[in-house]
DNA sequence: ATTGATAGTTGGTATATACCAAGATATGAA
DNA sequence: TTCATATCTTGGTATATACCAACTATCAAT
């Protein structure tokens, strides 16, 4: 994708193994000689049929993975993933914040739970010092069957007491109020677009794209006061947010 | 961020010596002892640093470059990026606005304009009727330079006649507002994860990611009567969004 | 049929090495 | 001062090798 342009013939470098490689399966999957969700070549395999080192492989399946053609099942091998168009990606399935807090076939699994220290980051955001003990749970969220978004949110857990102990498969902001009295007024969310890591995309289920939305949120109480520090990342075919901007 | 929990200390596996590398630069850039557009050690330069080979090293500098906390310049070598442009689109509908206001090096490039007959969709979003007039401009917005999103804005060819004719290169609701006292007073953002588009990527650059996001927007007047619809593919690596809250 | 150990495959990490080409810099001649 | 040349640094590509941990498939014992 970046020949040189100069006179005539000019070899303009012959292609680099890896990217010869990478154009090979990106054809394969093109034609539809490689279907989604089938196998592609393991990288001890590539390396043999290619006649390319084990490492040059890996790199012509790793770049195939950045730009989308292919994802990972941690050591299980890798796949062809499914073929998006920029305008269809989630019109099969199109999905608000809204509809999921009304959502009925909503399934939350916890994935972990613990408590620890507060590192710097977590200490600014929720305005406590570093070191002071948090709460922390890592939450899958289903819809049919579907897993959506994995959320982490830490809590400070002088104003929760015991909280881990309570049932975390429910809203927590409900729980914070019933509870606590804590109640949520007002936050701030911050969306972007970023790659998603092999271990989450395991969750998300093979074909899902290797890019997702990062939903960073931060809750606070009715006195404007932080007390809960949320991250979220959502598979992007099932993301979609909608604002409704204030008269000014 | 993946820790497992179990019961007392529980290794968690030793960190891989790529990730340490890569985290405490982070640490670094986030410090501010490393500043953007800061030369970031060379991988020759790490290697010997941390103590790690230098293909290692480069795995911990390719890796922070994916996560968008560094950029390559060929062969000159690696950088510190800026930090992702944020944008609150809560408060600040036009990007254009903003940027004004934030004296940032915003240039806007006409890619086309003309007019045509809404479609049915368009029709309906801005509550015309299939086949009027309207006026289709597509935009491409860089900042300091660097390509950061391609926009299509559609409006109602009847509240602003011979709009094609005004200058485009400047923010359009401040146009609107100028020129044919149209005021926008509140809008419906949607905003979600796409595949760029071949033909959009070019503008992004190579090595830009295959996803982005897409923000769908619908300005209304004071009378909440829509005017304007608008399309904005950004580039993932460059923006991000916020939003606050309201109090319930 | 179920279980359980085993061997093979796969990706994950890590190192050492090699050569190339594009930039950057210093050096020396004009 | 200016310009060309040589040298050094940097990333880019490529190979060979090694060991680990997770997963799969197989085959034997129950």
């Amino acid at each position: 994708m970046k020949p040189s342009v100069k006179t005539k013939v000019e070899k303009t470098t012959p292609l680099p193994l890896y990217q010869k490689a990478q154009a090979e399966l990106i054809d394969g999957i093109k034609s539809g000689r490689l279907k989604p969700h089938e196998a592609l070549p393991s990288e001890r395999a590539l390396a043999e049929q290619a006649n390319i080192s084990r490492m040059t492989a890996r790199k012509a399946l790793d770049s195939l993975e950045q730009e989308g053609y292919a994802y990972r099942q941690g050591r299980k091998g890798r796949f062809v993933a499914e073929q998006r168009l920029s305008h269809d990606i989630s019109s099969t399935l199109s999905f608000t914040t809204k509809a999921l807090r009304e959502s009925i076939d909503l399934s939350i699994e916890i994935l972990s739970k613990g408590s620890e220290q507060a590192n710097s980051k977590v200490a600014s955001i929720l305005r406590i010092s570093e070191g002071d003990l948090v709460y922390t749970y890592h939450r899958l969220f289903r819809v049919a069957g579907q897993a959506i978004l994995i959320e982490t949110e830490t809590v400070v857990a002088e104003r929760f007491p015991s909280l881990l102990e309570h049932d975390l498969q429910q809203s927590t902001t409900a729980l914070f109020e019933k509870e606590y009295g804590v109640q949520s007024s007002q936050g701030q969310l911050t969306v972007k677009c970023v790659a998603i890591s092999a271990e989450n995309q395991a969750y998300f289920g093979s074909g899902s794209t290797p890019y997702g939305m990062e939903v960073e949120l931060i809750i606070n109480d009715v006195s404007l006061t932080p007390f809960c520090y949320g991250q979220q990342i959502w598979c992007s075919e099932m993301a979609e947010f909608t604002v409704l901007t204030q008269p000014a």
